[in-house]
DNA sequence: AACGTCGTGTAGATTGATCTACGTCGGGTA
DNA sequence: TACCCGACGTAGATCAATCTACACGACGTT
């Protein structure tokens, strides 16, 4: 069956294609029974406008969503935060996916491109800066976790340094000296400065020489998945030991090396862990995971809101850092604490 | 800066836009000399071809997936499988995400429909037949997770009544009897008859009966996330009591009783729990999860099959049963068994 | 020399919705 | 009656790529 087209339910109303689409477009210049004879065309017919045909003259309607692992929870949580506040002028909304293997941001925004999307919130893009740069003069682009001082787009970010700051002096509060820090092996390799994990990683280094503990200061590179980074924490105990501490890079990596801790039976009272994003899975108490707040759904809100002030037109570019929180929890508690949590 | 066009690219070339889109075709009929100059031409303008302009003609070469709940572990693996599949032979995908509380697929689907893919992935649509139906006549689908024997579009699904008697039997050998069943509240009224989760509460229910257990049947009814199905657990507890097994429809809502149950101070040795699709999370030590395996990547790799079938001109519909397995851990080991767990 | 053939390239139609520019009709006013 | 104005509706151009039908040489064959 052939798909119906405006001027079949032109035919089938009695009036031009033109008059079809004011009514599909609520515009002026339209009689209530023209209206309604339209109305009812279009409801026999099945008819639903094209997208591809509108797109050919002005706007898509349209904004695009790109993420480098649609597995993570964090992104799941950015993206409700745009769908929520997409829900009062809707645009339509797409996600192109990556693999996650591969990560690679271009072919995806590029896609985007393609497809002529009014704009573009890209989360954590692994691209370079002058081509994401080159792209932001094409079509309106928010980016989500990149610190670069590029000028083209709107940035959103945590304030990495303060999370990160919080988590290790978090742990050398509590008594821990040989930390360890989980941090993201990007497979490309091209430069990752800007990126929230290189922020995460050089205040780590730096907090650890600030407190005299620059001789401990020890990286895990793995991806920031549960199963690499399990295999890249067993590889790095094998080598160096056991630290008394670990700092992940974000809650899916932490949930690696507790699987490592786990198989060598360490315990929290042994290793303590701390993780990034305060994911829904770090709050349930089978796992109760320390880690850092970053707002991802607020983060998601704002995001949109850049978006849409792009599309209206701001050029001057905008920098949002949303505030963070470290959320104490088992698996960095004191041994007090963690003897105060199983009595009650 | 305007977006260079196929003319553009043509006058810089010193050809004509047939030319060009001969060799961005990769069509025959083309001399390498003027292969080259087009390509540099190319390259020199940034040239991409516009998606809505080709899709005016012929294919858009896009396959869409819609899932009703992003954030949900199972469905990334799905994507991942698809995603996998899809690697050979390129086309694009993209996703269109609904809101979580929402759920409406119609629109979901719509939207790909209007953007004229090739075919689309529906995960667990919340639609009825008909409609479903009625749209697989215009566009090829595939569905992953209904059972009803409709007949315009493909079914990939688990065998959800084994892997329900296989997690039900399970508990009742390990010495449970009262037994609770965590399964959807679709907030839609529409009938949701054929859904894995409908299945799974109907097969929970006979092997129950059928097990002399009938007077403990007992449903817990939420939407198949953590917090709802964690209010859901506490507030049936509050009401029936603490039963001393949980069967939950899916991992999600596994950890919100999960949460639940720590809540009230029980263990593993009091209240057995079982989830279905096998997560990641499920398998992590902390958690350690009994859970039903049912193949998600295999399922998205075999749906991406069924609709390149579909797309070359199958007619007939495919239904493919996918085998489950139920994976036992400590959420679900009887006494004995965790002790030795907690001797090792 | 005339004719056919093959390889290469082009003109122009085509696709569906939008939008400008214009036409028509009815009613009010000079 | 002539004129104008506003409300409603239409014809036709437009957007960017694709694709068919055809043109134009060059070359080989009879």
């Amino acid at each position: 069956m052939q798909r119906a087209t405006i001027a079949d339910v032109a035919a089938t109303a009695g009036v031009s294609r033109a008059a079809v689409s004011k009514v599909l477009r609520n515009a002026h210049g339209v009689s209530p029974d023209m209206r309604t004879r339209v109305e009812h065309a279009v409801e026999q017919l099945g008819y639903r406008p094209r997208i591809a045909a509108r797109a050919m003259r002005g706007s898509t309607n349209t904004i695009g969503i790109v993420v480098n692992h649609l597995a993570n929870h964090f992104f799941a949580e950015v993206l409700e935060g745009v769908i929520e506040e997409n829900s009062a002028e809707p645009y339509q909304l797409i996600v192109a996916p990556t693999a996650p293997s591969r990560s690679d941001g271009h072919e995806a925004i590029e896609s985007l491109y393609d497809r002529e999307v009014d704009g573009i919130i890209a989360v954590a893009p692994l691209v370079d800066l002058e081509w994401l740069e080159r792209m932001s003069s094409r079509v309106p682009i928010v980016v989500i976790g990149r610190h670069d001082e590029a000028g083209g787009y709107d940035t959103v970010v945590g304030d990495d340094a303060a999370g990160t700051e919080a988590a290790v002096h978090h742990l050398i509060d509590t008594g821990r000296t040989s930390i360890a820090h989980v941090t993201h092996a990007d497979s490309h390799a091209r430069s990752d400065a800007g990126t929230p994990h290189a922020i995460r990683r050089d205040t780590y280094a730096r907090v650890m020489r600030e407190s005299g503990l620059a001789a401990h200061t020890r990286l895990i590179w793995a991806r920031f998945e549960e199963q690499p980074a399990y295999e890249a924490t067993l590889r790095d105990i094998a080598e160096n030991g056991v630290p008394d501490a670990v700092f992940a890079g974000n809650d899916d990596a932490a949930l690696g090396v507790l699987r490592a801790l786990h198989d060598i039976g360490a315990t929290a009272r042994d290793v303590a862990l701390v993780g990034y994003d305060n994911t829904r899975i770090a709050a349930n108490p089978a796992v109760s995971l320390t880690s850092v707040d970053q707002q991802g759904h607020a983060m998601g809100r704002t995001a949109f809101g850049l978006l849409r002030e792009r599309i209206g037109g701001r050029r001057e570019p905008a920098r949002v850092t949303l505030p963070t929180a470290l959320i104490i929890r088992r698996s960095s508690a004191s041994s007090s604490q963690i003897n105060q949590e199983s009595q009650r």
